[in-house]
RNA sequence: GGUGGGGUACCCAAGCGGUCAACGGGGGCAGACUGUAAAUCUGCUGGCAACGCCUUCGGUGGUUCAAAUCCACCCCCCACCA
């Protein structure tokens, strides 16, 4: 293997990151890997309860393969042995046990949606019920006697949920301990996570050293902000951009993000080397260049990874027929019409708006249009032809006779 | 185990016998303005065969011409005390 001075390693590794965790000891590490010809162990844990990926995951699996590229070793823990018992940490809704079957279906699509970022040929996969399942009661309670109550508290979540007198169960507090654990079992270097997971990462350290290992290194990402703009990207909130959504959504998306969220996009999402990243930061901060041309570059780069080149430039193209120029896209659902019907009806009966009451409403609200001009009659019928009926900003139905 | 507080629409949160499909805020949607950005202004925000009807206020029964509002039992959450 040809390694990277540490020192050099060091750097990169640090690029974007939150927190590095004590960074001399990062750096010890590195020194040793490659003194030794020994790769590093470097640990992500995931939840295969929601296996939707999305960019917000990329950040965190970005780093990790970052590890791959340097020569180190990934490994990626699925969490399938709490996500068996059903973690009710989304307030006070038990979030329902999945069956092992389901989670290992999720475990699967987790894996081959986080191969778009990972190179699955070098990275090592982990199940954590393999130990976790193993440890009799004795032994958790070993292991809980390596951390205290106040400790646990200190983490904010509990602490906010503690003052908003949302319940917390026991075994939420064995959580940061189990995924401590984990770093046991795998004899973990380093480990990766979101910001949100810094103190499940350094109750990692503590514990491995309570067990006698060397503590590992912790590295925390950005949280990256959701399409709102506000809160960070989550699947529940519905502020997404999926690894599976189509080419023209991720980059209409990526359009809709607000400005300030540029730069940040660019540089936890994409593969743009530093110089072009100073490039486009000096755009931002030049005022004769519109925002909007930077996004698209931004749109276009991440349509690439997860497509290629001619899906990138299609959904460009698509995004300016649709919304610059204003023109129906190519391809809209169809409604065949062979008789006088009612518009409502047949908005409705196209599935593009689930309840008729809500059609009459955007009726009122001169939301749709018939080859473009506003309809204002809820009762309007209409008569078989061909025309494209306009639904809101982004919905389009053509009616043929 | 005891005492007290509480469970309302996607979320927060009013209402405490009819005028309640339920104030207000958030979110969302739509319109204007735009660059599907931000900011701003306006409207809408349970469903339907629609000046009416149906379903909804933790659950089940009951009182009443009439219940989210009163009663009984049950389920769940929180705080304090033990």
């Amino acid at each position: 293997m040809n390694w990277l001075p540490p020192e050099k390693q060091l750097e990169s590794i640090k690029f974007g990151t939150v927190d590095v965790i004590p960074e001399d000891e990062l750096l010890e590490k590195l020194k040793y890997s490659v003194d030794n010809n020994e790769p590093l162990r470097v640990k992500l844990g995931c939840d295969p309860s929601a296996p939707d990926l999305h960019l917000g995951h990329s950040v965190v699996l970005r780093k990790l393969r970052q590890f791959q590229k340097l020569g180190h070793k990934a490994i990626l823990v699925i969490g399938d042995f709490t996500a068996m018992i059903g973690d009710p940490s989304g307030k006070n809704k038990t979030r329902p046990a999945l069956s092992s079957e389901k989670t290992r279906k999720n475990a699967e699509t987790y894996v081959q949606q986080a191969g778009k970022v990972l190179d699955l040929d070098k990275l090592e996969i982990q199940f954590n019920s393999e130990w976790l399942s193993k440890l009799s009661f004795a032994d958790v309670i070993k292991l809980a006697s390596k951390y205290t109550v106040a400790r646990i508290l200190e983490r904010d979540d509990f602490e906010k949920r503690y003052r908003s007198q949302t319940p917390i169960f026991i075994h939420e507090f064995m959580y940061p301990l189990a995924q401590a654990y984990d770093s046991v079992a795998l004899e973990a270097d380093v480990e990766l996570g979101g910001t949100d997971q810094k103190f499940n990462l350094l109750v990692g350290r503590s514990i491995q050293s309570e067990y006698g290992q060397k503590p590992q290194a912790i590295i925390t990402m950005p949280l990256l902000v959701g399409t709102d703009g506000v809160n960070k990207m989550s699947k529940s909130l519905g502020n997404y951009i999926a690894f599976e959504d189509n080419p023209n959504d991720m980059f209409g998306k990526i359009m809709s993000i607000p400005d300030v969220l540029i730069e940040d996009y660019f540089v936890l999402t994409t593969d743009l080397p530093k110089s072009e990243l100073d490039k486009v930061s000096a755009m931002l901060k030049n005022s004769s260049v519109n925002p909007m041309e930077i996004k698209k570059r931004l749109g276009w780069e991440i349509v690439r990874m997860y497509y290629n080149k001619e899906s990138a430039d299609d959904a460009k193209q698509h995004f300016e027929q649709v919304f610059s120029r204003k023109q129906v896209p190519d391809d809209i659902p169809e409604f065949h019409l062979s008789e006088p019907m009612n518009l409502v009806d047949i908005i409705a009966q196209s599935g593009l708006i689930s309840s008729k009451t809500e059609v009459r409403r955007l009726i009122r609200q001169r939301a749709i249009k018939i080859d473009g001009e506003p309809i204002t009659d809820e009762h309007l019928v209409l008569e078989p032809k061909n025309c494209i009926i306009k639904i809101g900003k982004r919905k389009w139905l053509k009616c043929n006779e």
